[in-house]
DNA sequence: TGACAATATAGATATACGTCTATATAATCA
DNA sequence: TGATTATATAGACGTATATCTATATTGTCA
């Protein structure tokens, strides 16, 4: 399977932030609403929104929507891909990008 | 274990990026020099060192040095710390963050 | 309908990052 | 020693991002 290097590193950039790691462990094991995230941190309502749109557009969330309520949940099938993608990137494979290159030319 | 998300997320930053992922994935199935990775980029020398200090901070590489070249490797063992952290996060655990917190008040 | 509540958006600010050119450093070899 | 070569560093520039305050949007309920 070829990487899309582009891809992988936006899904990356996403979860690349202390703030919002935290956010998923949080919501890892059950679903919970906004105001109940907000509880964890000093940020403001803003912010939160702020990260939750970034890791939304990561595909990394379930939303159900519920009246005023957003309740969120991790995405675990798509949070899953992430750790395909760097086992992948991090292992040697048949067709490896450097099988396509000349052997190294410096002694 | 308890996730350090400050810690997880500079490592994560420093592979979040295109070239860098594409490194790693260049240098996974063996040793190489810089230049020979240079070959497989339309960046400039300098850029690459610039990447590969940012890899070798996050502790991602190994080098041997072997007169005017530098030889790179990936760092399979903290590679695969990324790996454990993620899933950690992403997957629900008895000692969760969540536990220590009550439930959400919300409806 | 109008007040209230949960979340989203807009715009500002400070910081970080990826890239470049120019130059420095360090090792090799004639 | 002096030229050459591989890599690193410095500094500049444009773009992206994390946060804030202020405000908008949207849904609920008396």
């Amino acid at each position: 399977m070829k990487i899309n290097y582009e891809e992988t590193s936006k899904i990356l950039k996403a979860i690349s932030d202390p703030k919002r790691l935290q956010i998923l462990d949080i919501i890892s094991c059950k679903e919970m609403c906004a105001c109940d995230i907000l509880d964890h941190f000093d940020f403001t309502q803003p912010t939160l929104s702020h990260h939750m749109k970034v890791l939304s557009e990561a595909n990394l969330l379930n939303i159900r929507k519920d009246g005023l309520w957003s309740h969120y949940s991790i995405n675990k099938d798509e949070c899953n891909k992430i750790i395909d993608y760097l086992t992948k990137i991090f292992n040697e494979s048949d067709d490896c990008i450097c099988n396509n290159k000349n052997n190294c030319t410096c002694k």
